[in-house]
DNA sequence: TACGGTAGCTCG
DNA sequence: GTACGAGCTACCGTAC
């Protein structure tokens, strides 16, 4: 294998202006980190910059250059932000490029990445691991870990460095060719990765576009004001405490303590708790006393204050840093960690707040999963009860109980609810008759039964696809099942494969929402403060509110227009 | 003391 | 025979 070790800025210029003649670069990256469970993308130092073309392979040692940085650094930038980039979870390498350098790379093919979506259920997508996939090769690692930091770098390590961009220049044009072999989404998206890359298909498409943006919101993470998170915990901790004593005087047990509270609990209601927590359905049975909704409310409580605390040991500087798994789950749904923000109980919601001076937008989808069920089968009634803008749990309602949309009260829009709702995940009758009994509503499983069959006689596309499914399980066992862009995964369960369309659909229209607002809002400031499946959420300066709601309201009817499309 | 698995809650 | 997708904590048993 054949590369050249840049230590002379004459020669970084050379290869920068060299390789500005190719429409896309391969590109790593080696670091030297200190502590490797917390990167810091600023103060830990890029050794190597790894550049190729389809042939050649450059190491740039940025240790070595230092002193020359201002000579070819500008050119650096313009290249790597103007021209294609290839590489294996860009994510690690875009933010140290951030950090390091306030280089922002836009238009990726990130092999990790397409990896996933070309083959959902591998073990592993590291580079290696997805090597060997593909070409059956193996990758030696080991120097990864190496001191990359040493005032030489050994020849090992420089092999190694070239190697890692050999094996992208080498699956690149597998990878492309496998997603050309895909079965072709009925839906055309375009931009400059789709140019850059020749690539036409649309999940691929949209989730390569969020790859920088996503590093980047890493990289900034989300502020946080820790008063007013400290504000809101005191509020709730007195009610906390007013319970606590409460019982304490009247029942002399400490609610915070295990084992008071079995002995507690076996004495006066007779219930031996096996599970360490209260579990909704033993305070569900308990008779209807003032105790039953305190007992409810503290643990509610607790919860939150639960919640809080993971999110104060992830607080620095009124700002936490989660990790966004882009493509963790199977339906494409993004998802936070350390901490999770997106499952912020409705009591404490208030915790993310916009600074002085400026103001949050919050946006989300009504009902966007059975809009999406109900053009998947192309459901006529439910199409155009959506087209009026009538509510849709009240219609259902008014079909299967058979009377007016007007006459239609609480509990029977609850029921036909539930049903809705449980049409997305093909459940059955008696599961329906569960959940309903744990709203209070009691149905016997006949009368379950009976509103599932009125259900499906009165949307009868939503019973065909039921059927459809069911028997395609029956011959093959597996089924491939698709999103509107194309995403796939094998279902051998029935209730995957009625809900993955669905959800993940929805998926592919918040992450295309996204792509098009970061667009269309280029050039205005904002900071993201949240996104929760359906639901975005900003801040910005107060005069920007108007111009940025209104382009966030656009982005996100444009990217739900397309399901109109299919 | 450390780790893996589970129940039960939170959100969509 | 089955409501879908996730993350986090408390708690439990097991291994060192």
């Amino acid at each position: 294998m054949l590369f050249q070790y840049i230590t002379d800025y004459k020669q970084a210029l050379n290869v920068i202006h060299y390789l500005s003649q190719s429409k896309y670069i391969f590109l790593d990256t080696e670091v030297y980190i200190q502590n490797i469970n917390k990167p810091d993308y600023s103060k830990d130092k890029i050794r190597l910059i790894q550049l190729g073309n389809n042939k050649e392979i450059f190491l740039l040692d940025i240790f070595k250059l230092k002193p020359y940085l201002d000579y070819f650094l500008p050119d650096l930038k313009e290249l790597l932000e103007k021209k294609g980039i290839i590489g294996h979870f860009l994510k690690f390498d875009i933010k140290f490029l951030i950090g390091n350098f306030n280089i922002f790379p836009q238009i990726v093919f990130d092999t990790f990445i397409v990896s996933k979506l070309l083959f959902p259920n591998l073990q592993k997508y590291s580079l290696s691991y997805i090597y060997h996939f593909f070409t059956g090769k193996s990758l030696d690692k080991t120097e990864q870990s190496s001191n990359w930091g040493a005032l030489e770098l050994s020849k090992s390590q420089l092999e190694y460095a070239a190697k890692d961009i050999s094996v992208l220049q080498e699956i690149f044009p597998i990878l492309i060719d496998k997603i050309s072999k895909l079965p072709k989404p009925n839906l055309k998206l375009s931009g400059s990765i789709s140019k850059t890359f020749s690539l036409y298909h649309p999940v691929f498409l949209t989730e390569l576009f969020l790859v920088p943006f996503i590093s980047k919101l890493e990289i900034e993470g989300i502020y946080l004001d820790e008063n007013k998170i400290k504000n809101i915990e005191s509020k709730i901790k007195d009610n906390y405490s007013q319970i606590y004593y409460k019982i304490f005087k009247e029942e002399s047990i400490r609610l915070d303590r295990q084992n008071e509270l079995k002995h507690w609990f076996n004495k006066k209601f007779g219930i031996k708790i096996n599970s360490p927590n209260l579990s909704e359905e033993i305070l569900n049975s308990l008779p209807n006393t003032e105790i039953k909704i305190l007992l409810k409310n503290f643990f509610k409580i607790k919860r939150a204050l639960n919640k809080i605390e993971e999110i104060k040991k992830n607080l620095k500087n009124n700002r936490i840093f989660p990790e966004v798994k882009q493509i963790a789950s199977q339906t494409g749904r993004m998802y936070f960690i350390e901490p999770n923000i997106q499952n912020i109980p409705r009591e404490i919601k208030g915790i993310i707040k916009a600074k002085k001076g400026n103001k949050l937008i919050i946006a989300d989808y009504s009902q966007i999963e059975l809009r999406i069920a109900a053009e998947y089968v192309k459901e006529e009634k439910m199409i155009k009860a959506f087209k009026e803008n009538k509510d849709l749990h009240k219609f259902t309602a008014s079909l299967i109980f058979n009377k007016d949309y007007s006459e239609i009260n609480d509990d029977e829009r609850k029921k036909a609810k539930a049903i809705n709702f449980g049409l997305l995940y093909g459940m059955n009758y008696k599961t329906l008759k569960e959940y309903l009994n744990s709203l209070d509503i009691s149905v016997s499983e006949e009368e379950a039964k009976k509103f599932i069959d009125r259900f499906f006689n009165s949307y009868p596309a939503f019973k065909k696809w039921h059927e459809r499914i069911k028997t395609r399980l029956k011959e093959k066992r597996k089924i491939t099942v698709y999103s509107l862009f194309g995403r796939r995964m094998i279902a051998n369960k029935f209730n995957d494969a009625i809900n993955y369309p669905i959800q993940a659909t929805g998926s592919d229209i918040f992450k295309l929402a996204i792509g098009i607002f970061i667009k269309e809002a280029e050039g205005l400031s904002f900071e993201i403060k949240n996104l929760v499946h359906d639901e975005i959420v900003l801040e910005t300066e107060e005069n920007k509110v108007r111009e940025l709601a209104n382009i966030l309201k656009l982005s996100m009817e444009k990217a739900g227009k397309i399901i109109l499309k299919s």
